[in-house]
DNA sequence: TTATCCGAAATCCTACATTATTTACTAAGG
DNA sequence: CCTTAGTAAATAATGTAGGATTTCGGATAA
């Protein structure tokens, strides 16, 4: 079914301990869309949820902060990070534009361990499952991008690129209407010229994805902002139950 | 003298507390190589040091152990992260021109705040320094590069880039041997090329820099490799005073 | 409605207990 | 005599509990 067991690298020198366990449930729940963003994290809420006292769970705030997926006030405690706006949209892209095409060319190089074959069962185990489409499409994506970033095997690159959690960000604003037949037909191009082995094939194709996804997502970006920006403005003047 | 005041963005919303300020100075000591790599960092040490329980210690390490500047081992506590090895270090300059050509290039074509006049700057207060060319050299080196990153104002690739740590990485297996001369020259051909705002010049600049930098580096990678596989073969075999 | 104050709740830090690891010392074996 | 194994003390990391300080929310009064 899926490409990778998804462990999520679950600190693998220090497994059992309190901390990793709340560190993974968290991550876990963040990166799943169980918690939402600019969501506050109560302390001694998860402490009696997990069993376990406050200083381990701080712990494991601290590196969930370190890893960009909460953000720290002082006094105030922790919270799940916003969703983008059209900046962060923006600059998410550009720096996927810089990395995937060329992790796509990447691919398309190694002949050796062509990931061509594991793409390609990746996007046919999505093409058979059609319930809930909106929540197969985003396991999917995810899994076909990321498979492309590993096959790199240049963990610098994949650390740099993951700890910017393109997808946890770009899904939040996912909406009903995604026009998600055009990814899974760019998706094939890609992993087509990835396993013919054809590099320059692979990163135009992903180029031309990265673009599509792009403009996309900037195309309901207004709607958003103006939603967003009402609940922004002096908030204390809004009548909020 | 200094480009940028380098504040090393100490989480501005907690600023004054005992865990950001913990992890400003370990961050600092880290990052100006007062701890050398693969060091071994002790609690309770660090509490008496800056009078303080050992609880915001740890946690000022969970941050650090976040930004990929610390590593942790369950119940054997958290040491600085080791020296690049080969693969390490062409994994980073592979980061690097991924990123960082295009940066110049972005630069280049940022007329309204162009960054050249900067940078000339900074090229300039380092020709005068004379002494201490090695520490001089490194700091050099940061800000230039750090400068040309920050104006693309890309935030997430900024963050993406800076936690690979590149010249704190670079800069701890550099030798006093190092050709900073031409390193110098190069960085004027970039800062030309910005200045003038051509984007082209600029990227292939850059590009040129990098790639002569990583051969300047493999080059005595073999030595290094050699003397840190002897420290780790059996090392209770070895006499260690 | 706006401002101020008080109680509740949550964060942050200290102090201590527990558990694991490292080190030093001793004794047995090659 | 040197090496090796075993054991006990110390050292250090990890987790718990509780108290001080700050923030948040609602009520009262202007």
């Amino acid at each position: 079914m899926a490409l990778k067991k998804d462990k999520l690298d679950s600190l693998s020198s220090e497994a059992g301990s309190s901390v990793s366990d709340v560190y993974d449930r968290l991550r876990r729940k963040i990166l799943d869309h169980s918690i939402p963003p600019a969501t506050k994290i109560n302390i001694q809420q998860i402490s009696q949820e997990l069993g376990v006292s406050a200083t381990p769970v701080r712990e494991a705030l601290r590196l969930l902060q370190g890893d960009n997926l909460l953000v720290a006030t002082s006094n105030k405690g922790y919270a799940t990070t916003e969703v983008l706006n059209a900046q962060g949209v923006r600059d998410l892209f550009e720096l996927r534009l810089l990395i995937e095409p060329w992790a796509a060319r990447t691919a398309a190089a190694n002949r050796l361990a062509n990931p061509g074959k594991n793409l390609a069962a990746e996007i046919k185990s999505f093409d058979a499952t059609s319930d809930s489409i909106q929540h197969a499409m985003i396991g999917h994506d995810s899994r076909f991008h990321r498979a492309i970033l590993l096959s790199t095997e240049n963990q610098t690159v994949i650390q740099a690129f993951e700890q910017s959690h393109c997808h946890l960000h770009l899904f939040r604003m996912f909406r009903d209407d995604w026009d998600w037949k055009t990814s899974i037909n760019q998706h094939k191009e890609i992993a087509k010229a990835i396993a013919n082995a054809d590099p320059s094939a692979a990163e135009e194709a992903m180029r031309v994805h990265l673009n599509s996804a792009y403009l996309g997502f900037i195309e309901y970006m207004p709607k958003l902002e103006k939603s967003r920006a009402l609940s922004k403005v002096a908030p204390s003047k809004l009548i909020q139950k």
